[in-house]
DNA sequence: CGTTGAGGTAAGGGTAATCTATTTAA
DNA sequence: ATTAAATAGATTACCCTTACCTCAAC
């Protein structure tokens, strides 16, 4: 992730098939490292302790960090080789846990077939890691354990060649740090982390932000501002009524700048009654610049930066003073009115075009970032007259990633990969406009039915609870995540103009999410592998008899595996249904796929998918969806109690399902997708998940065409099987998880836990699960 | 008594979502 | 000509960093 270059140290060796143990299934061997499956669902990784030692404590002058690379084959230093990478370092001092994180390194063209290719593993070193404290509790980041006060502190970091991240906190880092907590307050036995933010003292809570750092590539002081906003229940109160700003002003002229008694008063946070007063001046005007005050502006700006009417002039300008002189606008105004409009209209720029659009996505695209944050949008602004500012162009790229309806919930590669294939879609099609008109107000109107965008990166990911419940280690910890890009319309028609179509098929794309957690089992040198929530692990599907299947790592995605189905006519045009099994280009993976079970399973997958076949039958066409798309994923809604219900017995079913016994008994499934129908008017799934851990399967249902090409896939859950109405011209194809941004949870539910079971404040959920736990 | 760690505060640059007015398409 | 949809522009709630301050323990 946030890991230097990396160089090979250490040999690359074959990988044993898979093999029994009496209770465990060993996955993979990897030199003398094992991962292994228990009956639970576990994923135990196996080292022996002299190499464990050499991976944890390294001899002083060594980073203690191991750079764990999983690879296809032999080239794996081959561009073009998938890779995946997975970096091993330990979570704290006091427990001998590792961190790992993976990540695809390379990518395979895009036709090459990947399937059963022999994995190798490749121990990478990194290079350039911290240092090693006194005690050996070596720390994953200097800068997440430095408070950073000073300028010192942080050039002292600057030399020694540390880099951090900085500006808004991406999905992954909010979840580090979420598991991270709930990590800490299990190990203590609190119930709830403001106890510790509010209540303890300095002292009594030492080492809470130390410890939650970890992992994060943040100053301490990022940490600890972050977590103050996630818990203060005076931020994010919402839109200030006119009351509130009446006596706003009151209390500004009573207590001027005392921002923290202004905050009390209001029942709000310092920086929120901050921030509000700093949006009214008096002296404001609203609406529409007048040509004086444009041209008051402009003069302002040149004069404070010392640049001529007609330069380019994105930074470095104060607009706190040029407010000041401009006199009838605020800081924000001035800024807004410059950078989105005014500097690139006195620097002589053009219309912003359609071929810009498209430019914009093959240029983000080739820089082959794998954060969105990493874009750097001076550079790309750089000469590009119709680019109003830096700024702008963000801004911009806000407006077309909403042409994916689902955007929130994809990573970043996929994105860009689901735009590309949709702008060069509509390059073919040019009959078929499609999102490109259409974007703009995207998501606010993604489910009036008729005709906004459609487009959308189908997600089916497996989660854990990472909530309420005081269990981040419930026994189902490995989750799967599988983002199908797809489309709205008929599945028959392949090159329907709202399908993105790769070679007639449609683009499925597997991605890895970055990391999960070695967590010591007892036994020395043994690990439970342990990922928290929405973070999932490598998929490639195999091909089947009637369907061809590519896998590749996308060219700007290191954390994904895109599998294209190329030939969806195959399946139109066989008369058995095609199992499509996942299993995984690397070692872990495999355990997840736990393929030795799958054959044996298979049959009974298949009968009782095509129970909940034929219980979808009975729907009407709309609440079922209109789906879609040959390997279409059938997934399932339950009302919140349904959920909860089906919960009660997740620890029998994940203890079945490792055992390759099909969890859930068909009437469970037939009833589950009946209350479905009853259910399904009320829009919005609350979650989406789907079910099965041992193989992934994807199920084409292709010999019912009463039913466009519905597909079942199955996948684990410790949520239950939920069934979501799969209706994408009303855009109902909501995420399947959605990663709710914390603070946001948080408040939602009231309380002061956080985290929560993914749409469902319901905190029950991952009680049964914690049973499973196995940690010997 | 100075230093240091662990915060705390205010200021200000910034982003993303949402409103609103205007333009364009149907 | 009328209306609805799309878009651009404006606004606002919230985010994040920086610089400087405080205070208690060593």
């Amino acid at each position: 992730m946030f890991l230097g270059k990396s160089q090979v140290l250490e040999q690359g060796l074959s990988m044993s098939t898979v093999e029994e143990e009496s209770d465990t299934v060993t996955v993979e061997t990897v030199n003398s490292v094992t991962l292994t499956q228990d009956t639970e669902g576990n994923l135990i990784l196996h080292c022996p302790q002299n190499e464990a030692d050499e991976v944890d404590s390294e001899d002083s002058s060594e980073p203690p960090h191991k750079r764990l690379c999983l690879s296809e084959d032999d080239q794996s230093l081959d561009d073009s080789t998938p890779c995946i990478s997975v970096v091993a370092v330990p979570i704290s001092e006091n427990d001998q846990s590792f961190e790992v994180t993976m990540t695809a390194t390379a990518e395979v063209a895009e036709d090459e077939i990947n399937e059963g290719t022999v994995t190798q593993i490749q121990i990478l070193q990194n290079e350039q890691l911290d240092e090693i404290s006194p005690m050996g509790n070596e720390e994953v980041s200097a800068v997440s354990q430095a408070w950073f006060t000073t300028k010192e502190d942080k050039d002292s970091l600057t030399n020694k060649g540390h880099k951090w991240k900085q500006g808004m906190w991406s999905k992954e880092e909010i979840d580090i740090l979420m598991s991270n907590i709930e990590r800490y307050l299990k190990a203590r036995g609190i119930k709830d982390a403001t106890e510790i933010i509010f209540e303890m003292s300095k002292d009594e809570r030492k080492d809470f932000y130390r410890t939650i750092a970890w992992g994060l590539n943040r100053p301490l002081f990022a940490v600890y501002r972050r977590v103050l906003r996630m818990y203060d229940d005076r931020n994010h109160v919402g839109k200030y009524t006119p009351e509130e700003i009446e006596k706003l002003k009151e209390l500004r002229v009573k207590h001027g700048n005392d921002w923290a008694t202004i905050g009390a008063a209001l029942g709000r946070s310092a920086s929120s009654v901050k921030d509000r007063c700093r949006l009214m001046k008096d002296t404001c005007n609203t609406g529409k610049w007048t040509e004086k005050e444009e041209k008051r502006l402009a003069e302002v700006v040149h004069e404070l930066t010392s640049t001529e009417p007609g330069d380019i002039v994105t930074q470095g300008v104060s607009w706190a003073a040029v407010a000041e002189r401009v006199g009838t606008r605020s800081e924000k105004q001035c800024r807004s009115k410059w950078l989105n409009y005014l500097n690139w209209k006195q620097s002589g720029g053009t219309e912003w075009t359609k071929e810009d659009e498209i430019n914009l996505i093959l240029r983000i695209a080739e820089l082959e970032v794998s954060d969105e944050n990493d874009i750097n949008w001076d550079l790309l602004a750089e000469g590009w007259s119709s680019v109003r500012s830096p700024q702008w162009l963000r801004s911009k790229w806000w407006t077309i990633k909403r042409q994916i309806a689902n955007h929130k919930d994809v990573s970043f590669p996929v994105l860009i990969k689901g735009l590309k294939q949709l702008h060069e879609n509509q390059k073919n099609n040019p009959g078929h406009q499609l999102a490109e008109n259409k974007c703009g107000s995207g998501l606010a109107n993604s489910n009036s039915s008729s005709g906004v965008q459609h487009v959308q990166i189908r997600v089916a990911r497996l989660e854990e609870s990472t909530g309420s419940a005081p269990s981040p280690m419930a026994a189902l910890q490995i989750p799967v995540q599988i983002t199908h890009v797809s489309s709205t319309d008929s599945p028959a028609a392949t090159v329907d103009s709202e399908t993105i179509t790769l070679n007639s098929g449609t683009l499925q794309t597997f991605e890895i999410l970055p990391s999960f957690h070695l967590q010591p089992t007892g036994t020395p040198g043994t690990y439970l592998l342990q990922t928290s929530s929405s973070q999932g692990l490598p998929l490639t599907l195999t091909t089947s008899p009637t369907m061809t299947l590519t896998a590749a790592a996308a060219p700007a995605s290191p954390e994904q595996i895109i599998v294209h189905a190329l030939s969806p006519e195959h399946l139109l045009n066989t008369s058995d249904n095609v199992t499509v099994q996942c299993h995984t280009p690397s070692v872990i993976i495999r355990t997840v796929a736990a393929e030795d079970i799958s054959s044996s399973v298979t049959q009974t997958e298949l009968t009782v998918d095509a129970d909940i076949q034929s219980a979808d039958l009975t729907d009407p066409p709309d609440t079922l969806g209109t789906n879609t798309f040959p390997h279409d994923i059938h997934q399932s809604k339950l009302s919140d109690e349904e959920q909860s219900a089906y919960n009660e017995d997740d620890a029998s079913k994940f203890r079945e399902l490792m055992d390759g016994v099909m969890v859930r008994t068909e009437e469970e499934i037939a009833d589950a997708s009946l209350k479905q129908n009853e259910d399904s008017h009320s829009g919005l799934p609350s979650t989406y998940v789907t079910e099965d851990l041992g193989s992934p399967t994807i199920e084409e249902q292709v010999d019912q065409p009463t039913i466009d090409d519905e597909t079942v896939l199955i996948v684990p859950s410790s949520h239950g099987f939920i069934q979501a109405t799969d209706d994408m011209d009303n855009e109902s194809v909501l995420p399947l998880t959605t990663l709710t941004d914390p603070i946001l949870q948080h408040h939602g539910d009231g309380s002061h836990i956080i985290g929560s079971s993914l749409g469902s404040p319901d905190s029950e959920d991952s009680k049964d699960v914690e049973d499973l736990v196995s940690c010997p």
